[in-house]
DNA sequence: AATGAATGAGGCTTCATTCAT
DNA sequence: CATGAATGAAGCCTCATTCAT
């Protein structure tokens, strides 16, 4: 029932997707949703907070606490753009339909997410640290490897990238750049 | 009418954005919106258009066409970050709601992209040829130029990035080395 | 403008015909018809009060006050039948959407439909006076004989019935059937 | 519901009424129609259809496939009429709003319109080639007994017609005097 | 006399949701 | 768990009408 959902959502937007659409991708009658979901906002929310934490764990998942500054952000940088664009669609919905969210909601997500950021932060100031990285500002370059990452969902696939090996591979030499690890 | 639809579909997107919301903006009743716009759509389309249309502009008049490809790239970067971070609830109505435009009118504005796009690429195919940019891939670059601020619509303001001129200063300097353009 | 409007009313019906139709049909904007008509219920009202009345007339110039019934009756039901044909639009205004009017102006026009009505009656009467007429009932044939004038709206144009004068004729010859004249 | 909705659109017109004055005389919401029909114009259908197939019925069922012309005639006329008499809201229904059926609907009641013609139609032509009858033209005549009886809803009732047996009494004798089957 | 913009009311219909089954 | 019918609220939009111009 997620799957449908993300799908309506992704095509349409919240708002402008009804219980309807979705649970004619289904077969089912709109009323077959109630007994899962208390209500279109929380099946949102449980598409988002299972979004969120996927991503989050993904992200965990792929940095090297051993490794290098640089061998970290090219894994953690790869294993994330392959993630959102396998899962463009359904990244699409948990980026841009949050503000449907009720207050609550909207903060478990936002914590969710500042916790993603800081595993790319946390490299980034290490890579600073052991002067691998140059880098004029940390805040600023890490929210530009995010803001990368994070739009990939609003064009993907597009144009020769279109496969998530081809994207990652293109995104972690950039990320590098970004950086200032490459001479 | 349409500062009032801008900037509820900013908040609300559009599918979640009633007339009704629109009109009670402007203090009028929510038939008053019929005779300058045909419909709801048709409102979105006037707005995603001139929105698209000033955004290309913005960078075909930042763009230098005797000065070097840095220069140019810098002044381009610069304006559009600028002008994204300035108009970023527009910016974000005219990225995101697009899919709930009628086929022609988003084949329209997407042509209006293209262009936007085609002036950035010009650029750093120049860079590449006088070698003064080292780049994997111009497609891939231009790409990611534009995502980076195109993007800023989703996050703006944030953190210390809430001033127009701190964010362009920052992308500046991250989109030479992007294009791989500083040493 | 009463012109547009019958055609607009007798194709549409007077509830599902807009102030825009009718103007749209003169090349005007839909406030044009204010300064002429009240509303458009004062519209129909002008529609159907000259319509009945142009009847009335009719039959009262058909009928030949010096004449023997037969000839009488004849003349009376070719005209109104010719009128009803010529004019089987307007007549279709003034005969169905009297429902629509307000109860004064209802009153009006029924005043005016009487009076046609009577107008047949008195030669109906007249004949059986005269023994030229064999009914079993005055009212009730005459009932039969403005049903049939009147139903022709409905129906006109169909098949071989297309012309005035063969419809006429016809129903000349079948109104003196109804009242038993013809042997 | 189609009940409500006959009387509803009796009284006003079909343009006139509103989806919410129909739900009102159910005691139900306006939406309450919707699960059973899926427009307002489909409602019409439904009645008119359903109204169309009846009165086809009832003159089927009228005739005397044995008897001759004569009697099956008057069986016709009579069950006929008694049948538009008694339900002379249903009748004007099927009869007057007709013009708001969509292109295909309005095409299948045309259908059933012309079956219940033909089951006149047919025993006019017995009686001519028999003998019994004396017309002018068969489709002439015709055309006038439908109408006749057709008519109906548009007045009853009225004055000393206002019971169906009354009328079909008169309406009887009236249809052999317009065959011409009365000296 | 005619218009374009505006409006309050309400048009038809759809919405998310409920509830008896 | 799933449904079909129902609903109150509201969706977009159109209506007849007004008014300043």
């Amino acid at each position: 029932m997620r799957e449908a959902a993300i799908e309506a959502f992704a095509e349409n937007g919240y708002g402008s997707t009804t219980t309807r659409q979705i649970a004619a991708r289904l077969g089912m009658s709109p009323a077959a949703m109630y007994p899962h979901y208390r209500s279109k906002e929380e099946l949102l929310y449980a598409i988002a907070y299972e979004g969120h934490d996927l991503a989050l764990r993904v992200v965990r998942d792929a940095d090297l606490p051993d490794a290098d500054p640089i061998a970290r952000l090219i894994s953690i940088i790869r294993r994330f753009v392959e993630w959102q664009a396998q899962n463009h669609r359904r990244a699409r919905v948990i980026q841009y339909e949050l503000t449907a969210l009720e207050p609550d909601h909207y903060r478990a997500i936002t914590g969710l997410r500042r916790d993603t950021t800081k595993v790319v932060r946390d490299v980034v100031d290490l890579g600073i640290e052991s002067g691998q990285f140059t880098v004029p500002d940390a805040e600023g370059v890490t929210l530009a490897l995010m803001s990368l990452c994070v739009d990939i969902c609003r064009w993907y696939p597009s144009g020769r990238y279109n496969e998530p090996d081809t994207l990652s591979t293109l995104y972690a030499d950039l990320s590098l750049r970004l950086v200032g690890a490459v001479h």
